[in-house]
DNA sequence: AGTTTGTCTGCACGAGTTGCAGATTAGAGA
DNA sequence: TCTCTAATCTGCAACTCGTGCAGACAAACT
């Protein structure tokens, strides 16, 4: 995702309207890498501009989404959780708390894709399932 | 997923009881690739059961992923796609029409991933969006 | 400053899924 | 085969996540 200053211009070059509300929106995204849910940002929004609506928040994020800007991450279950970060990059989950957390894959393109028989892929998305730290066991409390 | 007449066996060992709800959504997912929703299941299993309820095919299917025998296709978006194969295998999804096609790949011990800073990844889930040979362009009908 | 649009908020609605309660039944034991 | 108990079934309410709508409001061009 672009600074908030130029989504500000890139706003207004496609006809959208730059308002107090969205600017906050991009302030709260910016440099963001906890992967939020529209939910989690809307609570933070809430705290520096009480009355802000749910519905705009929302409203934002998929205008964000809509121009590229920012990632939605398909961890399964749950809300969505954008993803400010427009690298090519991939995710780890925690399975216990749903921790998301970027990292970089080298070796994507000598994936051998078999059964394929005609689907075309065009793109690449890799979730890998784990645990975080914070619920890691220290020692082996299996 | 094991077999039907296994399945019966492994609920009945898990002191789960075999009913003739449970039977029919066995048989409905047995060799069943086309990755199918609660609700798609639902109304195969209406048409040959009249009066099931879609609560007990939903109880049936979280009891089956429960045990294992059942994927769960993280697609983000709409409802949940269940899989009976549980060889270690990855996704295309169409992104026209959402068609799902199970696919082999070859490499993902290959993978080199940079980023952890002490996640620990237990597994990997690809997903490769593309489009299937009922939505692909005949030429190029861009 | 005026006008034109796009936007904001609040609410209702829709899809997908789960919780609950009472009626029903699988399956073990007599 | 009969009985009993615990698991299951169905129907409905409720819940989460997200979107459609309408009227009030405000950004931004002139």
């Amino acid at each position: 995702m672009r600074s908030p200053a130029e989504l500000t211009d890139a706003f207004r070059a496609s006809g959208l309207k730059v308002t107090p509300q969205r600017q906050l929106i991009f302030r709260l995204l910016d440099g963001n890498t906890g992967h939020p849910t529209a939910d989690r940002l809307f609570g933070e929004a809430s705290d520096l501009m009480p009355g802000i609506s749910l519905r705009t928040v929302y409203q934002t994020l998929n205008d964000l989404a809509a121009m590229g800007e920012l990632g939605q991450v398909a961890i399964g279950g749950g809300a969505t959780r954008f993803d400010p970060n427009t690298d090519d990059h991939h995710h780890v989950v925690c399975s216990s708390c749903g921790a998301v957390r970027d990292v970089y894959v080298d070796g994507t393109d000598q994936l051998a894709i078999e059964g394929l028989d005609g689907f075309a892929a065009t793109s690449t998305s890799i979730v890998f399932p784990g645990e975080c730290t914070e619920c890691a066991p220290r020692e082996s409390t299996s």
